[in-house]
RNA sequence: GCGCCAGUAGCUCAGCUGGAUAGAGCAAAGCACUUCUAAUGCUUAGGUCGGGGGUUCGAAUCCCUCCUGGCGUACCA
């Protein structure tokens, strides 16, 4: 990467004089300043050290810049020192021309890392095969989806994961409730369970298990039965949702299977008593997280003998440590921030790596419409579905929009603001960008080929220049993003990029009579796809070639 | 009460491992289509970074405190 050879350089100068051995280099870190005005890169470095040499930050910024003048590296078009101390860089032209070859010859490499080869397991929606998804899980589809997509392109070996809460008290309620709809579908009496599912869906499970069977007998199968029939069916339609999403699990972990019909919760209750993290207290059995990072302990056995949500989780993640992964991400919704301090502790306390272990919250979206909240109403049990999203917004704008903003900030999503054809519709003006360039690509052949004997030297305009610089900024982009888990920061990016392309397209004509200027922009504009191909699809977001 | 997240331009939000004059989009005012797609571009205006202390060469960013909003605080899952 650029900046990485740019620190390379001045530490190679610097490390050549014994003047400043006693510097601690690691602390040489390089930023993109703001103003364009201090240069490409800038390095408060001399700031940060001059305390340990004892001298002032601008004596020493200016040794440092007389060392590194002296190697007259024809790299460095120009470098500065400004007040207080900074030292800024700017870099040659034909470096950036030269490092453009490398964004066409990667291609939709370009960016990515390789040779990191962990293993990574990634958990998210995970939304209880209770109902039917809604926006509540639709951010965190997006996000954990395009973090799955950032770690994969950031050279990890990926599993995403869908855990089913296939099991327990939601489980019993679903089958009473299927069964109550099954009752008045055959124009029986039918009561809804206390605290049962009011979901218009359970109606039409009804009525295709009634048409499938054609008995009165139906109600005389045992609860599994119904239990059973909604569970596959609802999964069915999560599945079908999100693959609309262009979301796809690599494995679905059932709780019911994996936890309680193996021998995992007993394994794991005898390995938290081998730690001696487990005691008996009220007819229950407690975990001692709070000797183990927590506040408090927490039961894992009811006295109804059977375990706590708790206790599965823990057997859960636990199991997702013996499954040898190097990291493990949790996509969660913030109501559930609650239970990393006890989870951390827990593993913390089966002697499993924390640092292994990894959270993103995501705060509530607030759905507006017709300037009002329309998120989610649990008193009525209506709900905006992923479904009723779909039918009204593309796929791309929802993505988008979802992964748009920081998971742990709320946020507003007006719908009104984003319809097609509103101002307030920044992945459009993406789009529309990677259209455009579409277009000339498409009327014109040169320069598609090999890059040999293309002169990337007559690639000056100062816009042409941003658009490189901008470029090759990309695979730091991702990094960060991949590294903080934050997926919005190459939305923004993206957006930026977006905003000085239409601004190179109105101002410069990239098929002119100069043929090989014409060459030359072709390939800045073959550069410019990739990135944008490259970019939404770490978002999953279609580039189309025309809009 | 305790815990987590947030409070930055009229609105929606970036920036938060401390850095140089606080950014973007929308909305507002004005301008530009005989042009490779105007779903575009170019101007202008808009801010005591919730309040108050502190740390230091330097704080939107770190610490303390208070205020406001959201969420959570089960032998439910």
């Amino acid at each position: 990467m650029l900046k990485d050879k740019v620190a390379n350089k001045i530490k190679e100068f610097l490390a050549n004089d014994s003047k400043f051995s006693d510097l601690d280099f690691s602390k040489l870190s390089l930023s993109i300043p703001r103003n364009t005005e201090h240069g490409d890169y800038s390095t408060n470095f001399a700031l940060v050290s001059s305390g340990k040499l004892k001298t002032r930050p601008m004596d020493l910024a200016r040794d440092i810049l007389e060392i590194i003048n002296r190697n007259k590296d024809p790299f460095f078009d120009n470098i500065s020192v400004e007040e207080p101390g900074f030292i800024n860089f700017k870099i040659s032209n034909n470096v950036y021309q030269e490092y453009l070859k490398d964004i066409v010859i990667k291609d939709a490499k370009f960016g990515s890392s390789t040779g990191n080869g962990k293993k990574v397991l990634i958990e998210f929606v995970s939304a209880n095969p209770t109902g039917l998804l809604h926006l509540g899980h639709l951010r965190n589809a997006a996000v954990g989806d395009s973090i799955a997509r950032m770690l994969k392109f950031s050279g990890y070996n990926v599993t995403k994961e869908y855990y089913i809460n296939d099991y327990g008290n939601q489980i019993r309620l679903l089958a009473e409730s299927l069964k109550a709809r099954i009752a008045e579908n055959l124009g029986l009496d039918f009561e809804l369970p206390e605290g049962g599912y009011k979901g218009d869906y359970l109606i039409d499970i009804a009525k295709e298990i009634v048409s499938s069977s054609n008995s009165n007998s139906i109600l005389d199968n045992d609860r599994s039965f119904f239990s059973d029939f909604a569970i596959e069916y609802l999964k069915k339609e999560i599945i079908k949702d999100l693959k609309e999403l262009d979301i796809s699990f690599d494995s679905w972990y059932s709780e019911k299977e994996k936890v309680h019909d193996s021998d995992l919760l007993l394994e794991v209750r005898e390995l938290i008593k081998a730690n001696n993290g487990l005691y008996e207290k009220e007819n229950a059995e407690w975990i001692k997280t709070s000797d183990f990072g927590d506040n408090d302990d927490w039961v894992i056995r009811k006295t109804d003998n059977t375990s706590t949500y708790f206790m599965n989780d823990i057997a859960y993640h636990h199991d997702k440590y013996r499954r040898g992964f190097d990291l493990i991400v949790n996509i969660w919704g913030a109501d559930h921030h609650s239970h990393i301090a006890r989870l951390n502790a827990s593993m913390n306390l089966l002697s499993n790596d924390l640092n292994k272990l990894k959270f993103v919250l995501i705060q509530f979206v607030r759905l507006i419409k017709d300037g009002k909240d329309v998120s989610m109403s649990k008193r009525s049990g209506s709900y905006t579905t992923i479904k009723d999203m779909l039918d009204e917004f593309n796929k791309d704008l929802v993505r988008f929009m979802m992964v748009s903003r920081s998971s742990d900030s709320h946020f507003d999503f007006d719908l009104d603001k984003c319809r097609e054809g509103s101002d307030d519709n920044p992945i459009f003006y993406i789009q529309y960008a990677s259209a455009r360039i579409n277009s000339i690509l498409s009327k014109n052949k040169e320069g598609s080929g090999s890059l040999d004997g293309i002169d990337l030297s007559l690639l000056k305009e100062e816009q042409e220049i941003r658009l490189i610089k901008k470029m090759l900024n990309f695979s730091d982009v991702v990094l960060e993003s991949s590294n903080t888990m934050s997926p919005h920061k190459i939305a923004f990016y993206l957006q930026e990029l977006a905003k000085i392309f239409h601004s190179y397209y109105k101002n410069t004509k990239v098929l002119v009579d100069d043929l090989e200027l014409t060459k030359a922009r072709i390939v800045l504009l073959r550069s410019l796809k990739i990135i944008f191909t490259n970019g939404l699809n770490l978002l999953g977001v279609s580039s189309p070639e025309r809009m």
